[in-house]
DNA sequence: TAATTATTTAAGCAAGTACTTAAATAGAAT
DNA sequence: ATTCTATTTAAGTACTTGCTTAAATAATTA
């Protein structure tokens, strides 16, 4: 109880109801899991560009895949592939296995649950009407 | 069967191993959700930043919170954190409520399921050690 | 009505992002 | 060894993002 004391509360708002009790809390709750906030959010930051969500995407239907084939699915350059994959391995999102000169991708175990359950919400559409 | 023709598809690589059939097969899989992963992806990219991503974390716990609250909080100007409430708006994300000269704000119905979801994996971490 | 409060909007700018093209690595095949 | 293939890296650049400060709305109170 007594720690609420030592967070600072700078108000924004000149109110008359503002609820300070609630604010204080606030910010305990956010600095208990910060850790864990700083952790979710970089992967979702990755997971929040949509090219980089296809590749996840198909990483999970397809266990691995090489550079080579995600620029022939997508459309696009090697290189802007090779720098996507790249940020995604650097934060251990994805991980590497090699086979002669093929590298291939897939999604590391440390955020398969994680990507999973995200990417469970991804449906297919009728496309009948 | 046939329709696979229709999808053009150039290599990026000269491989002999190429598995084009796999390769069609991700772009037909990309095509038939492309409008869940257009939606998805919109929300993805807001809860992907990491101011928005405690927002959102906030809501959740809180219910609704003004902009004032949220300002206190994360000690941020108001102006900048009512340019993130609006862009969460703008997508849906959450939704208002006005009493008074007070605007609340709340998750919205539509995304609360998959926001929860997501939120699930924030984690209180020990700080003993 | 005028002053106050909560919020939004707008303009400006520094920093970050995601491509491009060209060059560098590294393994495989001749 | 030299060439070929797959991938990565680097430099350059257009675009986007997220803040700042100042001004504009809109509801409340005196």
């Amino acid at each position: 109880m007594l720690e609420r004391i030592y967070m600072k509360l700078e108000t924004s708002c000149i109110r008359a109801e503002a609820d300070y009790v609630q604010i204080l809390r606030c910010k305990e709750d956010l600095n208990a899991v910060s850790t864990s906030i700083e952790g979710i959010s970089k992967v979702m930051a990755l997971a929040g560009n949509k090219v980089r969500f296809k590749m996840l995407y198909l990483l999970q239907r397809e266990n691995e895949l090489c550079p080579c084939d995600f620029a022939d699915i997508l459309e696009m350059s090697v290189p802007a592939i090779s720098q996507h994959l790249r940020k995604m391995k650097d934060v251990n999102v994805i991980s590497t296995r090699r086979d002669g000169q093929t590298i291939f991708y897939r999604i590391s175990e440390e955020n398969k649950a994680f990507l999973t359950t995200i990417l469970s919400n991804v449906a297919s559409e009728r496309k009948t009407a």
